[in-house]
RNA sequence: GCGCCCGUAGCUCAGAGGAAGAGCGGCGGCCUUCUAAGCCGUUGGUCGGGGGUUCGACUCCCUCCGGGCGCGCCA
């Protein structure tokens, strides 16, 4: 459609077809139109002012389908569509179904998305929401594009950490271990920590413990699963509240064996030297003036090291053109520093490796009235279950206030308090940092999480009550009300969003767009009504409008991994 | 000191060469009609400052200021 406008214009004006057809624009206010042509570049060229060539095109152009009208506005000339542009969108929507939104651009791609990676014998922080649910979206929203996608938990499972653990465990069985929960685990990992700062004894011992588990001691070894079984149980609870699920879930320990013949063979090619003591690669021919440590000097291997070898076993693995790593921006410098070791090791993967950084959470500390990272004043880390059972709290008790009669209103609630959380987390860039405030974040009106569910709630309450459903059929000519149109151009985006989402790896445009249609449709919904008007033939346009947005709906809240119900 | 990210309405943020926006807050309206978690009106801006490129800059370049983060044996 944009092509046969490009055209006219092009006719008219004496342009290139492709010229014309990417000056397009959409103008701000669909009141303008449905597209607009701004003519500054045509001005120069003819050395005439820009309100006078969009008049002057305006008067030359000849509406007929599927141009309903050419319209000069200042230097903008601007095209109102006829009925064929809703006829094309919807229709589209009827036929894609559970698939509008998405697209074929990455068929026969395959991108492995490294997400989550929570640490193991510590408790999920609300901080850890911004990898798991920004990465859950990046795989849903490439999935969609067509990609095949291999989503990864690289879980924290190994290091001298683990030491502290396994000391404080001493003389305990694995059952006993099993026994307790995170938070148990997580408190003594705590304190060992605390007393090796006043007895340096302490640390000497958890670094001999996680030596032993190293060298593979089965008693070690049989405490550090009980943990490990401890952590993916409770890590299991909160995925599944998230709907998040991972094709692999591998921690730095599974390529523990992979790692000394990696530094050998670096070793070998001379392209990891000694320097003070440590194995590095010098990158100051990539410009970048710190080395990658790839060997402490006491011969421990480091978080780079590992991941080295996992790209190099993924590679192997699954044959990824691209790998993306969900991290805060502050580990941008690790990863420069490791994808310039795996370029000059030669793999030509290499170059599709790319860190996809987001901002810092910050938390608002009501009781010092400041924003701190991650933790309060206090010290006490924010737990990712507490802000989801508030939210999920206060959701219930606004489902019990407005509408007490709804079947399930608990796992609505849950649907809905979780939504709010993870909305508010998707709805912006990713590299800002995340201002978290209980009263925003958990807040159901206005551009949340809940505006979206409850506008698909209306629409699927529409059909509830139909006693029909949309019709291929229906005459889309009777929908000319501006806000009808409205909502079809924002239908018309929903699919452009998803793939700059997918190209930007930024699910914000998802949201956005998700935003946009249902604020769009809120406004036909208060307007317009569908039901009962008299008019059979205007029901069933307003019908296979309102199922647009349904399906529009409800398909962008699931690539954002939000649930969406029918009531609420 | 070097590097990366961010400065847009009171607050939280969209907009990334082309017609300054939203939510919240404040003020005022709209429920016997498909869910008022909604809708409408109103309030509110030297787009951090200064240069440059351009017919045109919130958007690109330079510089300064402010905030966040990082800069070999943590992850």
């Amino acid at each position: 459609m944009r092509r046969a406008v490009a055209e006219r214009i092009a006719a008219a004006a004496h342009v290139p077809i492709t010229e014309a057809e990417e000056a397009l624009e959409y103008p701000p206010d669909p009141a303008f139109g449905d597209l607009a042509f701004p003519c500054f570049g045509l001005a120069k060229a003819r050395r005439a002012p820009p309100p006078k060539v969009a008049a002057d095109l305006a008067g030359a152009l000849v509406a007929s389908p599927p141009v309903e009208g050419w319209s000069a506005a200042g230097p903008y000339l601007n095209v109102r569509l006829d009925s064929s542009l809703a006829r094309e969108v919807l229709g589209n929507v009827l036929a894609e179904d559970a698939c509008y939104g998405g697209g074929s651009e990455g068929a026969g791609k395959t991108v492995v998305v490294d997400y989550s990676a929570p640490n193991i014998g510590k408790p999920i922080a609300f901080h850890h929401i911004r990898s798991t649910m920004i990465g859950n979206a990046l795989v849903r929203i490439l999935r969609a594009r067509g990609h095949r996608v291999v989503g990864v938990n690289h879980l924290g499972d190994w290091g001298t950490q683990f030491g502290y653990l396994l000391e404080a465990l001493a003389g305990k069985t694995p059952a006993e271990v099993r026994a307790k929960n995170v938070r148990e685990l997580s408190a003594l990992y705590v304190a060992g920590n605390e007393r090796a700062k006043k007895e340096p004894a302490v640390e000497d011992a958890a670094r001999a413990a996680f030596a032993r588990l190293e060298r593979g001691d089965p008693g070690s070894r049989a405490l550090w699963e009980a943990c490990r079984d401890v952590s993916l149980r409770e890590f299991d609870r909160i995925y599944r509240r998230l709907g998040v699920t991972f094709e692999a879930t591998t921690g730095e320990s599974f390529y523990e064996p992979r790692l000394a013949p990696l530094l050998a063979d670096l070793e070998r090619r001379g392209i990891a030297t000694t320097s003070q003591g440590a194995l590095v690669v010098d990158l100051s021919a990539d410009g970048i003036a710190t080395p990658c440590l790839l060997r402490k000097s006491d011969g421990a291997t480091l978080y780079a090291t590992r991941d080295v070898a996992a790209a190099i076993y993924r590679a192997e693995t699954y044959g990824m053109e691209q790998a993306l790593y969900l991290t805060d921006q502050g580990q941008s410098l690790h990863f420069k520093q490791w994808f310039a070791v795996v370029r000059r090791m030669g793999f030509g993967w290499a170059a599709g490796l790319v860190h996809v950084p987001f901002g810092v959470l910050l938390i608002y500390d009501e009781a010092e009235k400041e924003w701190t990272r991650g933790k309060t004043r206090s010290g006490r880390v924010v737990l990712l279950e507490e802000v989801l059972d508030e939210s999920v709290r206060r959701a219930r008790a606004l489902i019990a206030e407005k509408n007490p009669a709804l079947p399930a209103a608990d796992a609505v609630a849950e649907q809905v308090g979780v939504g709010a959380v993870v909305f508010n987390d998707l709805k912006n860039r990713r590299e800002k940092e995340v201002r978290f405030r209980f009263e925003d974040a958990l807040r159901f009106d206005g551009d949340a999480g809940p505006y979206v569910q409850n506008a698909h709630v209306r629409a699927c309450g529409i059909f509830r009550n139909a006693g029909r459903g949309p019709e291929a059929s229906a005459d889309v000519s009777l929908l000319a009300e501006p806000e009808a149109r409205a909502v079809v151009a924002q239908l018309l985006r929903f699919p452009d969003a998803v793939a700059r989402a997918a190209r930007e790896a930024e699910p914000c445009h998802v949201a956005g767009s998700l935003l946009e249609i249902s604020t769009a449709f809120h406004r036909f919904y208060h307007e317009h009504r569908v039901l009962g008007g008299g008019d059979p033939r205007v029901e069933g346009a307003r019908l296979l409008l309102v199922h647009g947005v349904r399906v529009a709906l409800r398909n962008g809240l699931g690539l954002l991994g939000l649930a969406a119900p029918e009531e609420m």
